[in-house]
DNA sequence: TAAAAATAAATTGCGCGCAACCTAATTGCC
DNA sequence: GGCAATTAGGTTGCGCGCAATTTATTTTTA
């Protein structure tokens, strides 16, 4: 008889290279989760999950640039010219050179833009429904995620 | 004079639709900043994080299929076919066809595979140390990630 | 047992994320 | 003023994630 099993135990309980023990790959898990569980919703929208955010962020700051919303969103012009170009093209928004500084591109609500607001209203609390999470449980889930980020960044 | 800054301050309150409030936000930009922070270590290992998963549940479950992977990362075939195509390509694993059913794809490490391990036992004690979060907040963030991604889930 | 249904994996196509690189405009410094 | 350094944004290329569809195999059921 071998004791490979009682080996293969033991070293389980030394390594920690288990995925049901990895954080991150829960963070990652439950973030792929989440970005399927909007789809649905923002498919009325006609909108991907990273363009509801930078449509939350413009609904708010409506004539940012793309350096200023890049670091609201912590993400690069490799990520948010072609969005934005895509979201433009949805006649969402319009980008336009800055005035002052020619290489900085102002991000400007239209018309449309601006009224798909209203359709969005509603899903952030179908968002919280879905969770099936307390509200109080959510705030520490998102305080230590924001840490999380913070920490990571600064090396 | 104009009351639109008060207009907006109040409007800011009633309405959730505020990136700075998006529990879901932080998620996704807590779960970025993980891969993102993973990237210098696991080029040592030639790996992206999804390739490291991967291997993390076949260091524990050689021989494992196409299904039950997807299963234990919630991933599908379009995103882990070609993704086991590279470590192949790599020469980490075989995919080999199932005997008793031949739409089975089973999953083999190479010895080049095992071995990779060795450099791979390091890397979540790094990543706890990157993190600068105690160890118990990282367990109650872990179980809420779960409970999150259980319950978006089942609809 | 033959046709229908179910299942496992592969394929196609699109939109991120991001590294690496490039371009154009502005600022600093002598 | 002129040139180097900096800065903002754009481009290219690759690897996911996933929806939608397809192919091949197995199981069910009439």
């Amino acid at each position: 008889m071998s004791n490979n099993k009682i080996d293969q135990e033991v070293d389980n309980q030394t390594s920690d290279l288990v995925i049901e023990k990895q954080v991150c790959f829960s963070l990652y898990s439950a973030a792929n989760a989440i970005i399927r569980a909007y789809r649905p919703m923002l498919k009325a929208l006609d909108l991907t999950y990273p363009q509801y955010l930078v449509m939350i962020v413009l609904w708010n700051d409506d004539g940012i640039n793309v350096k200023e919303l890049g670091h609201k969103l912590h993400l690069d012009s490799g990520t948010l010219t072609p969005l934005l170009k895509r979201l433009e093209g949805k006649e969402l928004l319009t980008r336009q050179r800055g005035l002052e500084d020619e290489r900085v591109r102002e991000i400007f609500l239209t018309e449309q833009g601006i009224q798909l607001k209203n359709l969005a209203e509603t899903i952030p609390n179908q968002m919280l429904c879905k969770s099936k999470l307390p509200v109080e449980e959510l705030l520490t889930l998102k305080e230590s995620c924001d840490k999380m980020c913070d920490n990571l960044q600064d090396e």
